[in-house]
DNA sequence: TGTACATCAGTGAACGCGCGTTCACTGATGTAC
DNA sequence: TGTACATCAGTGAACGCGCGTTCACTGATGTAC
């Protein structure tokens, strides 16, 4: 018997992962604690446990989120004409290097997955699949499964692209990177692409 | 005056720094804490600041080593024939995939990196322009100035495609995203090499 | 409509633990004579 | 060559702190009558 509105609980909810997407994506996973989370999030620590049942579970989930969230805004891009290359342009901007926070959850905690359990692997996997379905299908409408490949290989790009701008000490090198970098994906896109 | 000979200290930080390396590229930076990673190099704590000044200190030489060994390996490579197309074989290799810790800084950690202090992003800066140098030397020995960009983008999608490799649960996922990766890093190769 | 009650999201202190760093010390070493 | 000494790499306990998690509690809520 629900008693709480599950409205409520659900807001509270979705506060926490969007504060929690945040945050790990501008201090990284192991670099963001419980305690300080909740407060960013108006909470306190002990709420954490009537909402997930571990930072573990809290970090796949949120990383579900976030990748659910990028897929939708990609879509958006998607809808307009030369959707792609506005997307890619975006992607590789010196606004998206230098605020992480609000970007790609691949580009900023990669690796941290990579080392994460199973159970973010999973995760990643499963909010991975949307998004590259969703680009497949702007590569090659025709047959959006053969493009699977191509759209892997340009999203790697982009994404050790960005991480490598935002490594690098030297802002002409870290410029030279992101532009580089969207003539080579524009033209791994222009290569694949179904332009029958 | 030297007292102690210095060879005995030089050589307690290499196997410092050459554990740091292993255990940075396994667990992160953030996931390796300072004491256990003594006891892995065979000291105590407190020997630690005898060769590093902190953490960071040891965070940023470590990256620069780790580039510098990565550097000598690569030349390694480029000396033998068709040496360009084993090493991006080796490198997207489901054995260097599973074995992070023998593997490539920048893909087990750039985006620690990317949040990493000042110092760190200058070792970091300092120690991957050799690399790139290395690997324009062999895309474009007549200008190899003129490769850095290539070589970069190739480097972020090499880079991009294992770190996906390592984050995805599905094995077959993981497998294609590798064998693609492969065929996208020639392609990239070739359309820009110098073979005239 | 008003009151008594059960629910449970959220509080905040506490738990043991590992973090990065400091420090008084030990003892093997190279040097000076 | 033998002895006294200064050096300093390495020891190991301790520091305050933040970590993830637990737990007895509070008090606003929706429900039952």
């Amino acid at each position: 018997v629900a008693r709480y509105g599950k409205a409520q609980k659900e807001a509270t909810r979705q506060r926490i992962l969007d504060t929690a997407g945040r945050r790990f994506k501008r201090d990284g996973i192991d670099g963001s604690g419980v305690a300080t989370l909740m407060a960013d999030a108006g909470l306190t620590n002990g709420a954490f446990y009537a909402h997930f049942s571990s930072k573990d579970d809290l970090v796949a989930t949120t990383i579900g989120d976030q990748l659910r969230a990028q897929c939708d805004q990609f879509s958006q891009w998607a809808e307009q004409p030369a959707g792609m290359e506005a997307a890619i342009r975006s992607y590789l901007s010196e606004e998206h290097r230098d605020h992480p926070e609000d970007g790609c959850p691949s580009a900023a905690l990669l690796d941290e997955i990579g080392r994460g359990s199973p159970e973010v692997k999973r995760a990643y996997t499963a909010g991975l699949l949307p998004v590259v379905e969703a680009m497949a299908a702007q590569l090659h409408p025709g047959d959006p499964q053969a493009a699977h490949g191509p759209v892997l290989s340009i999203f790697a790009q982009l994404l050790g692209t960005l991480q490598l701008s935002r490594a690098v000490d030297d802002p002409e090198l870290s410029r030279r990177l992101l532009q580089h970098g969207i003539d080579t994906a524009l033209s791994l896109w222009a290569e694949h692409a179904d332009c029958a």
